[in-house]
DNA sequence: GCTAAACTGGAATCCGTATTCCAGTTGAGT
DNA sequence: ACTCAACTGGAATACGGATTCCAGTTTAGC
């Protein structure tokens, strides 16, 4: 029922797309439809249309890129105890922007209808996982969970940024000390 | 001794230099020479001479609202108890960053040489402040005080982005909850 | 007040980058 | 194998934004 495309065509647009998510995750890659093109092999103008235009292939990158962790947040929300599902997904989070060094980087700075949609997206999957905790007892509740969401949310991208492992250890444990509720008066 | 300007030079350079810190405190502000010129009232030609090129103006008008806040850092590591000293800081820093919108979400995406010596020295100036409160015992020491350097330098400027005071607030209470002595082991 | 030099506004230019165009090529149906 | 529509590479174009240029203006020294 969809429009009959040509084998060569989609082949093209999985290469421009893998092209554009590797560039987003290289520390200071340019992301310029001419860098994205010689990635690829491609022509400039193929890689323009493959999407629709730069901004559209840029979104599908990082909607590629995100999804799966998204996807990841409710896995461990589905089969983890509140506490430690929070923890472990925070702890794969901070692997995830090491292995992709310069995503966070890119990504802030992009104002993009996709890219917007795919960080809500994430948000409002970690802030799933923080009302579990804190409903559980696991998170101090003198905070609300709206605050805690955007909080750790621009945090944990910040520090994460450039990927040094000693840092993100560094911030987990002090996030965590500070959101235990044992210590919350 | 320096080279004999015209006051009408030094004039438009001070209006230049005013109209882009105000432009870098914005929220969703342009920062184009051509904004730049028409928030000061100056042609375009006049903006890019002030400072030898845009960047230098750029650099400039960082400086210009750097400088105070890492000045104020001496300022209270001098006067006030090494903990009193700290949160006090970052407090008024979460204060600032909220009087200047626009600030951080403007700073990072600019790699210009001033930009960043300033960057540089403001971090210089809370690593020192957490150097002394980690050594009279305010802070917990089994991190690296380079680590909370970087740490709270990044997720302060993260969190104080939109300038919610509730959001700060909830802010400094984790924080410095996680970075309770008595609760590291 | 007069003059030379400094300075100004803004138009013209230049530059980097996305998009469009088109002559040639390739894929898919027959 | 043949045909034609889809597709491609990359040159030409469009476009936004910084810089340069210059005819006119203002300042500072006398």
């Amino acid at each position: 029922m969809s429009s009959p495309r040509r084998a060569d065509a989609v082949r093209n647009r999985a290469l421009a797309l893998e092209a554009a998510t590797a560039l987003l995750s290289e520390p200071g890659a340019t992301l310029t439809v001419e860098a994205i093109a010689a990635r690829s092999g491609l022509g400039a103008g193929t890689v323009v249309r493959a999407f629709g235009g730069k901004d559209a292939l840029i979104d599908a990158a990082v909607a590629a890129l995100l999804a799966p962790v998204v996807a990841r947040a409710g896995e461990l929300a589905a089969s983890k105890a509140p506490g430690e599902a929070l923890r472990a997904f925070l702890a794969e989070l901070m692997d995830f922007q090491a292995a992709h060094h310069g995503l966070s980087a890119g990504l802030d700075g992009l104002d993009l209808p996709g890219t917007t949609a795919r960080r809500a997206d994430l948000e409002a999957a970690v802030g799933d996982l923080i009302a579990r905790a804190q409903r559980d007892g696991e998170l101090r509740d003198d905070l609300p969970v709206g605050a805690l969401t955007v909080l750790i949310g621009r945090t944990a991208f910040a520090v994460a940024r450039d990927g040094s492992p000693e840092l993100s250890a560094a911030y987990l444990t002090v996030l965590f000390a500070g959101l235990s509720p044992v210590h919350g008066r």
